[in-house]
DNA sequence: ACTGGTTTAAGTCAAGGTGACCTTTAGCTA
DNA sequence: TAGCTAAAGGTCACCTTGACTTAAACCAGT
């Protein structure tokens, strides 16, 4: 029994999933999901929270963390029947420890190299992958969790570059403000403002306390194609 | 490692759920959602199909089946550490074996009576039905899965009926047929018509290719209180 | 054959959200 | 000062929604 876990980030405008390289057999030196076994006593959740402490030295209370799915194909680990449970998980851009400790093997990787196929991830972790971008792309659509990739304070435009960045299109700036500036308890405004290098400011917010975007942010048929 | 799962059924304008009394120890004699160890070389969607031939001999082929959560409390069961993968099952109110066989102690039972306390689930059961719950009541507002509640063929009304007993408070039935109607893919047309005891014959659908309701059914900020 | 009851089916309309597009504002830089 | 950029705010046609009304189709009772 382990615990995988689908940590995505936005850096670089571009949606990146923590990638490690696997220092056992098998699948040795291939890249994988960070995780592990689930010991006794504990919960999957709890595994879930160790696994993300030691492979990857992030911080899982700043993360937003849920259970994905069960994989449970026999032939899914050579070394014998291994279910797992996947978890999602979101976060801003966050420091990866330097080199020396357990989890000097992680890497941020943009989710297209990973899935693109130059580089086969182990185990079914690339099946695990697609069903965790998935999952994501449902919860920015019609959840408020997309606040959980920005540090806060951050800015509307902020919040619409990781939209962008998870969806793969452009969505128009002003549209997207007037939708989340009226979602009761998405924003709370801090009365900050930041000042880029180019442009007017923009005010800067905290995440709010809603949790469901009602109705969706996207209320057109489908997602323009080839996304 | 077990699965367990939940079985939703309309019945009587009523949203039930299938229990089992349980034979064995621990819990001997109460009730509890059906299901049971997973064996090696299956995968848990098997283990599910299998537990709802034995347990309910009810046919899977003819229901909507899904992964819901893994429940991982080491405290679940006092046999020991035994993690559940619960399913959500939702199907036509189909008949039930008589006595004799293996699941002949499998019942229908409303889920506000299941949920009402008056008799406690087994294990952490209770939790997972509500959890069930909650996702059935997601699933038909954003997806077509309400057309697995009624057998084929079905009228308008006899979806309508679906979403009433599962949400608990009434819809308009103008706004309902224009919306379920003009949704691309959610009824298909049989021609045939239904002549009921009292009122003007209804025309007859079968389930549609689509899946997802884009927009959802109900764009209204919030269910109606005391649902 | 008519009337009343019941359910399906279709129509009306004001209110509000959406998507596309435009204008103004506020800061920086040359 | 002009020019650039991004934020912020405004306009408007179109569509959906929710509440409501009207018509259609069938049955039962008189």
């Amino acid at each position: 029994m382990t615990v995988d876990l689908v940590i995505f980030t936005v850096r670089q405008d571009e949606l990146q999933v923590l990638l490690i390289e696997r220092g056992n057999e098998p699948y040795r030196r291939c890249a994988a999901l960070p995780g592990g076994f689930v010991r006794d006593g504990e919960t999957l959740d709890e595994a879930a929270l160790r696994e993300l402490r030691e492979e990857t030295a992030l911080d899982g209370r700043k993360l937003h963390l849920e259970q994905l799915h069960a994989y449970s194909d026999p032939e899914r680990d050579p070394r014998g029947r291994i279910i797992t449970v996947a978890y999602l998980a979101l976060g801003p851009d966050l420091p990866l420890p330097v080199a020396g400790t357990d989890a000097a093997a992680a890497r941020w990787m943009p989710v297209s190299t990973a899935l693109g196929g130059g580089m086969p991830l182990a185990f079914d972790h690339a099946a695990i992958l697609r069903d965790g971008l998935e999952r994501a792309r449902w919860q920015l659509e019609h959840t408020t969790v997309a606040a959980a990739f920005c540090p806060e304070p951050f800015t509307v435009g902020d919040l619409r570059r990781i939209y962008e960045a998870v969806w793969g299109f452009k969505l128009d700036p002003s549209n997207f403000r007037r939708k989340v500036t009226r979602t009761e308890g998405f924003l709370e405004p801090t009365g900050e403002r930041r000042f880029p290098e180019v442009g007017r400011p923009a005010a800067l917010y905290r995440r709010g306390v809603a949790s469901l975007l009602i109705p969706p942010l996207l209320r057109s048929s489908e997602f323009p194609v080839g996304r």
